[in-house]
DNA sequence: TCAATCCGTATC
DNA sequence: ATACGGATTGAC
């Protein structure tokens, strides 16, 4: 039957194009038909597509391997899913064209990964294979792989028993039990060396590890950390961006060829195809730079889920701080808790001290002028005279001013959706930036105020300013371009936007936290969680409270986010943030999908839809030129949700009838 | 009656 | 996307 479709071709195409055609084809004996993923992004055509394998390729179609096929008249490029004995398609099959390279890039694991990603996120296939699998670099599979060394293993489980289920976690990883965990790291700069030692008893047992940092930062610290622990770099890959693309699939191969078990890198790391995986660690989850923010719009975090659940690979969520959807895998028995007990904070973490804002500000006239409160310049002022650094923590330009009450300053939130609200210029009536509703007759859920004001989002202090605060002392800053790594200890003062914070040598004499309500009142679902995840990442940077370490928060006490950062207690933080995401109807507690796109075009999309029944929809939002809607559903409901979307997303690219609508599931934008 | 064009549908 | 088939339209 397939043969006849190429005969008819070549008659039909007359001598010439026999001529530049001059071998008919023919399938393979054994397993003829190769089944394949196209790299098209098109909701309807993602599913596989069964092609003859021509004899002269035989050898050269292996599962995983790229090739070049025929589909609608045009050559596209597709992945190898499987060679199998007998299609299912009713019709002929075309021949594979091609095949660009016999080297087996995609497993069957990462197959399997991809797929349940891409119905997870109700986008296709292809899109999460272009973040898994890097481009092809020729050069790169011609040279030699490095022969495997078993490495160097000196497990130093300390550091984890400071944890009191830490051990329990190291044992179970030991075993190859698959352990699932979500930990609160002790402040300090030991954070790379505790996740090294998992992954070294990753590789103890005989299996690989992935870790998932945030970015490039956070890689070159746990690279360096398992050079340490490995004996050597040729253990591990590092995987980030700055790489370039040839070296990118170099490294990818030595992972993809079994010659390196451990991996180190951002987020297309999660997808690395780490044979016998055995630990996934996805470290700072909170950090926004682990959401995909192009299509599917996954997040590392929920990948690594995934991959675990499907693979029973052992996972290992883990911050300074703990998001709601962290706390989430642990509430629902999912995962255990890792977290140090009372003592050992007490121990290990810093004296945090809140002074109001408008508190006394220091009586120093240029500590005034850079309105720095009189706290906070007497402890930056006495870790300096020890000859400690000091930190300064300013937060960058720019965020979206919310509304709060203007007695309690708590967030103004829509009495309809629980969104927030806003004022858009010109308007005299707050607006819910979620449904579109305005918030008429408003009253404070705390304190039954009914007067809104628009946060003051403070300017930073310059660097200048707080220099002449402190004279004698030298001011450096970071942030921006110039990121500074690592500061002496010595009498510095450093100036530095969140994630641009340097590592002090001996840790810093003290922190100050400014600025915080321009943090706090971010127009931001995740203000006071994201809040919570900046202060602690730079209050972590301090010196114990034994050794003096002093950190001064300018905040109300009040504020839970202050009394969490007082009490460094990062769990408790986040059994507050998912019970509130629980009442107010946010994810994790719901899944919600956001549809962005032309008026017209998103309500025909919302209508075409057969959403389950429990499906909420709230809007529509306008946004810039286009449109919001949101759909919420429980979450058990989010399988059913994707499913519906991507069916609706099928229809309308089949029938390519009107303008794009974006979709995406539970983003972590979203406002 | 036939060609040109439009619309809908499948793409292996 | 793009290619194809069947329906539809319009000119002779």
């Amino acid at each position: 039957m397939t043969q006849q479709g190429d005969e008819q071709l070549a008659l039909l195409a007359g001598p010439k194009a026999r001529k530049s055609r001059a071998r008919v084809r023919e399938p393979a004996a054994v397993a003829p038909v190769a089944r394949v993923v196209v790299d098209i992004p098109l909701a309807h055509l993602d599913r596989p597509f069964d092609y003859l394998v021509p004899a002269h390729l035989d050898d050269a179609v292996v599962a995983g391997c790229r090739v070049r096929v025929r589909l609608a008249g045009r050559l596209v490029d597709a992945f190898v899913l499987e060679r199998v004995a007998e299609t299912e398609h009713d019709g002929a099959l075309a021949y594979v064209e091609r095949v660009l390279s016999s080297e087996p890039v995609l497993t069957e694991e990462i197959a399997t990964l991809a797929r349940a990603v891409a119905d997870r996120q109700a986008g296709t296939m292809a899109d999460v294979l272009r973040l898994a699998i890097p481009p092809r670099h020729a050069a790169a599979e011609r040279q030699p792989d490095r022969t495997p060394r078993d490495p160097v293993i000196r497990p130093d489980a300390g550091l984890w028993e400071r944890y009191s289920t830490g051990p329990a976690f190291l044992d179970a990883v030991a075993r190859s039990d698959g352990p699932r965990a979500v930990w609160a790291a002790l402040p300090g700069p030991t954070w790379p060396t505790e996740i090294a030692t998992a992954v070294q008893m990753t590789l103890a047992a005989g299996r690989g590890a992935i870790v998932v940092v945030p970015d490039r930062r956070d890689a070159d610290s746990v690279d360096r950390a398992l050079t340490a622990a490995l004996g050597g770099a040729e253990h591990h890959v590092v995987l980030h961006a700055d790489i370039g693309p040839a070296e990118r699939y170099r490294r990818f191969l030595a992972v993809s060829r079994g010659s390196v078990r451990a991996v180190v890198g951002t987020r297309p790391a999660v997808f690395a195809p780490v044979a016998d995986l055995g630990l996934i660690v996805v470290w700072d989850d909170g950090d926004d730079s682990l959401a995909e923010p192009r299509a599917p719009y996954c997040h590392a975090r929920d990948v690594a889920v995934l991959r675990s659940h499907l693979t029973g690979a052992g996972l290992l969520v883990c911050g300074l701080t703990r998001t709601a959807e962290g706390h989430a895998l642990v509430s629902s028995g999912w995962a255990k808790s890792v977290a140090a007990s009372r003592a050992t904070v007490r121990q290990q973490a810093p004296v945090v001290e809140p002074t109001g804002d408008d508190a006394e500000l220091a009586r120093d006239p240029a500590a005034r002028s850079a309105r720095l409160p009189s706290l906070a310049w007497r402890r930056a002022r006495d870790a300096l005279e020890a000859g400690a650094p000091v930190l300064v923590q300013v937060p960058r330009r720019g965020y979206v001013p919310a509304l709060a009450c203007t007695r309690c300053r708590t967030r103004a939130t829509c009495p309809h959706c629980s969104g927030p609200l806003s004022l858009s210029s010109g308007h005299a009536i707050a607006v819910c930036r979620w449904c579109g509703r305005p918030a008429g007759g408003w009253r404070c859920t705390e304190c039954g105020g009914s007067h809104l004001r628009a946060s003051s989002v403070g300017a930073a202090r310059t660097a200048e300013e707080l220099g002449r605060a402190f004279p004698g002392a030298s001011v450096r800053t970071s942030g921006g371009d110039t990121v500074l790594a690592r500061v002496p200890a010595k009498p510095l003062v450093i100036v530095a936007t969140p994630g641009a914070e340097p590592v002090a040598d001996g840790g810093y004499g003290a922190v100050l936290l400014l600025d915080s309500w321009a943090l706090l009142a971010r127009a931001d679902l995740r203000a006071s969680e994201e809040t919570l995840r900046r202060w602690f990442a730079a209050a972590a940077l301090a010196r114990p409270g034994s050794a003096g370490g002093r950190v001064v928060v300018v905040a109300d006490r009040g504020v839970p986010a202050v009394q969490a950062l007082v009490r460094w207690d990062p769990v408790w933080a986040a059994e507050r943030e998912l019970a509130d995401r629980v009442a107010l109807g946010f994810p994790p507690a719901v899944r919600l999908a956001d549809l962005t796109g032309a008026a017209a075009d998103v309500t025909e999309f919302l209508g075409s839809l057969e959403l389950p029944t429990s499906a909420e929809t709230l809007g529509p939002v306008p946004i810039a030129e286009l449109e919001r809607m949101v759909i919420r559903v429980p979450r058990e409901d989010g399988p059913a949700l994707a499913a519906a979307l991507k069916s609706g997303l099928g229809g309308r690219s089949a029938r390519h009838d009107g303008g794009p609508v974006r979709v995406r599931l539970d983003p972590v934008d979203i406002i």
